[in-house]
DNA sequence: ACTTGATACCTATTATAGATAGGTATATGG
DNA sequence: CCATATACCTATCTATAATAGGTATCAAGT
């Protein structure tokens, strides 16, 4: 019984690198953005993304700068070198991958 | 290190409820065909599949019927009524899910 | 006859990730 | 002053795939 849907494995990473692609983020804005674009379709919620920023930080996919912004802290997250191949990398699996599931749910299997 | 791309979740489980769409199936023909159909794209190996299959059997999705055949026992699996309605569902939800993803990442932002 | 590899079934354990459900602190609006 | 939104965090639970085995039968080759 989840929120999500259940083919959920990788996206959030995903959304996460595509997001930050454009511009510096915080994570509560992530959290908001991951929302917002997808129409709610995929909603992870903090407890999701705050620790997969933090290894994705580890990983040095990510930089993080604790910035003050309006009164209060904020945390940047910008994409590395690193996180911009990887982005590139999950995207064409994930093109692969979606491609290949959708020509089997809708084409006819002996014609494979 | 996973053999298979990190979006998995509940690919299996689709998967086999489509192949068992068009025909009955056995649980080793099964492993075989979902390699065969994505072209190795997807492949997850015995130890994936069988437990699925009891799962989705305990479920009611599917109907197993032990059999003799050339020489030596298999299980063959047909999708239920309640197994062909959740396959419509997951491929509903795949879709709907895919579609927008698909959609963040190749589209601009601000768009959205 | 023996051995190897393919067929066909199975499960126990481990690893990974998302989901759940909290907690802390500051700022803002009523 | 209080409630809500903002902004960060983590510990635990759960679901599911990956790994790594095991058993048994059959067919083919030596």
């Amino acid at each position: 019984m989840s929120a999500n849907p259940s083919f959920m494995s990788g996206v959030p990473e995903l959304l996460v690198l595509r997001l930050l692609q454009d511009r510096e983020m915080y994570g509560y804005e992530i959290v908001a953005a991951i929302a917002a674009v997808t129409g709610q379709v995929v909603a992870p919620k903090e407890g999701v993304i705050y620790p997969l920023l933090h290894d994705l930080e580890k990983e040095g996919l990510l930089r993080a700068q604790r910035r003050p912004a309006g009164g209060r802290t904020r945390v940047y997250y910008t994409l590395t070198s690193k996180g911009v191949r990887r982005l590139f990398d999950l995207t064409d699996d994930w093109t692969r991958m979606t491609r290949v599931i959708q020509h089997v749910l809708k084409g006819p299997l002996h014609a494979i």
